[in-house]
RNA sequence: GUGAGUGUAGCUCAACUGGUCAGAGCACUGGACUGUGGCUCCAGGGGUUGUGGGUUCGAGUCCCAUCACUCACCCCA
């Protein structure tokens, strides 16, 4: 074998492709009736935009980008996420402009240089979705649905929902110290990263799974407690408005995201039917984002699915396969011919029909129509020439019906069928 | 970036402590059944045992290197 995919970067083939296909066509319908419309964006973008949105201190912007100079001497980056495309694309068109919410999904692939393990590629794919232009939690409370129905309509279940607030720029520098407060005169019993995060990120130090590390955080500040007046109305909102709409959830004051734009809400969809890669989908709010991009101060927020989780949480008892209606058999050269015009008259039906190339025997033409799974078969020889008529046989049952050698009539009787 | 494991036909796997060990099943092709699949039986094609060195009279089998894949950590979807 002379070239292979590289490392972490899958194709994605049959039958796998109709559980890909099962979930972008239901989001889509989801998307569909929640007001969303589709937005297709670049998947390259200018390295610096990635590194304002995201955070230049973040695990992705440090040491998992897909970066490279292109032949102007530019550097660019393969988009690790979507959120950061997206708004670029919302101001660099004024969507602004248009009526609020302006709600938008995309789905595509993101690239991630890390060593890939059990659900973690180099490239992988997200469905998204973005809500801009309200901030009220109604929408927090929407999007959180959309998601939810999402999924539910997919086929999955028993998934986990987590939320929490994670302030804003008034209340976070002041949990921010309440936290470092809290640990500093027990951090060098921590691990070496939080440590590390201590000074760069001290918010990731809840996040942290080493079992010590768990242990010596607890009874630590959590950012609700230091939400200010605004941002805890609205996480007490937003639960609120979840519990009217009747879906469940959990507050997990310990959840932390990876990307530096969140603010106020933040969520994530857990299960623990994945292994340690546990996280299908996850999302939030970017208030100042747009702001900071040089656009109008507009509230947003938005989700990402990771697709190939969800594959694979459906991939068990997940079976359609397609199966042709009609398999042409045929004996002599002229029968081939009739053959070959036959399957292109009932293709222009609509029909799938397969039909023979070679001069295979009849048996193994017979052979590859059960291989197929074909539904009906038909065999064209010197006989059916003559009479203009033949034997449409179910290959479920073996039993023959008569019908004449015309794609019109065939077609009646197959649709009849099914 | 760190650590561990695995690499034998298209696929799933055999081959005791190095000595006909290069095999089986599935799949594929053909036949038994001159023009009708699924079951059974028979036959056939297909591998420089990831690659490169080394030890040995002799290496899928041991050693080193390298590459690839997998899993875990980190982090995330």
């Amino acid at each position: 074998m002379r070239f292979k995919s590289l490392k972490g970067i899958h194709d994605i083939l049959p039958p796998d492709i109709h559980i890909w296909q099962h979930i972008e066509g239901t989001a889509r319908d989801v998307f569909r009736s929640y007001g969303y419309r589709e937005i297709r964006l670049p998947v390259i973008e200018s390295t610096d935009l990635f590194i304002r949105s995201i955070g230049e201190t973040s695990d992705i912007v440090e040491k998992e980008m897909y970066t490279f100079l292109d032949k102007g001497g530019r550097s660019v980056t393969l988009r690790p996420e979507g959120t950061a495309s997206f708004v670029r694309a919302y101001i660099e068109h004024h969507l602004y402009n248009e009526p609020p919410p302006q709600r938008y999904y995309y789905m595509g692939p993101m690239f991630r240089y890390e060593r890939p393990q059990a659900g973690r590629y180099r490239q992988f794919y997200q469905i998204g979705a973005e809500a801009m232009g309200v901030d009220d939690p109604r929408m927090d409370a929407e999007l959180i649905s959309l998601l939810s129905e999402i999924l539910r309509t997919v086929g999955l279940e028993g998934l986990r929902f987590e939320i929490t607030s994670i302030g804003c720029k008034v209340c976070r520098p002041a949990f921010r110290e309440a936290l470092k407060g809290f640990l500093s005169d027990k951090i060098g019993g921590f691990c070496a990263d939080c440590q590390r995060r201590y000074d760069k990120n001290p918010l990731r130090i809840l996040d942290c799974k080493v079992p010590q590390c768990i242990e010596m955080r607890k009874g630590s500040p959590h950012t609700i407690e230091f939400l200010c007046n605004g941002c805890r109305e609205h996480f007490e909102r937003l639960r609120s408005y979840l519990d009217l709409l009747h879906i469940p959830y959990t507050v997990n004051p310990e959840l932390v995201r990876g990307l530096d734009y969140y603010t106020r809400t933040a969520f994530e969809v857990t299960t623990d039917l994945l292994g340690s890669q546990n996280a299908v989908a996850a999302g939030g709010r970017y208030d100042a984002l747009v702001e900071e991009f040089g656009g109008p101060s507009t509230p947003g927020l938005g989700f990402a699915i990771g697709m190939e989780r969800i594959v694979s949480l459906l991939k068990d008892g997940f079976k359609v396969a397609e199966v042709p209606e009609l398999v042409i058999c045929f004996v002599g050269d002229e029968a081939a011919e009739r053959a070959f015009l036959l399957a292109q008259e009932l293709r222009l039906k609509g029909l799938w029909v397969e039909t023979g190339y070679g001069d295979a025997s009849l048996k193994s033409q017979m052979r590859r129509a059960n291989r197929l799974g074909a539904r009906y078969t038909i065999v064209i020889g010197e006989d059916e020439l003559r009479s203009g008529s033949v034997d449409l046989k179910d290959m479920g049952s073996g039993e023959k019906t008569t019908v004449s050698l015309d794609a019109e009539a065939i077609a009646g009787e197959l649709r009849k069928g099914r």
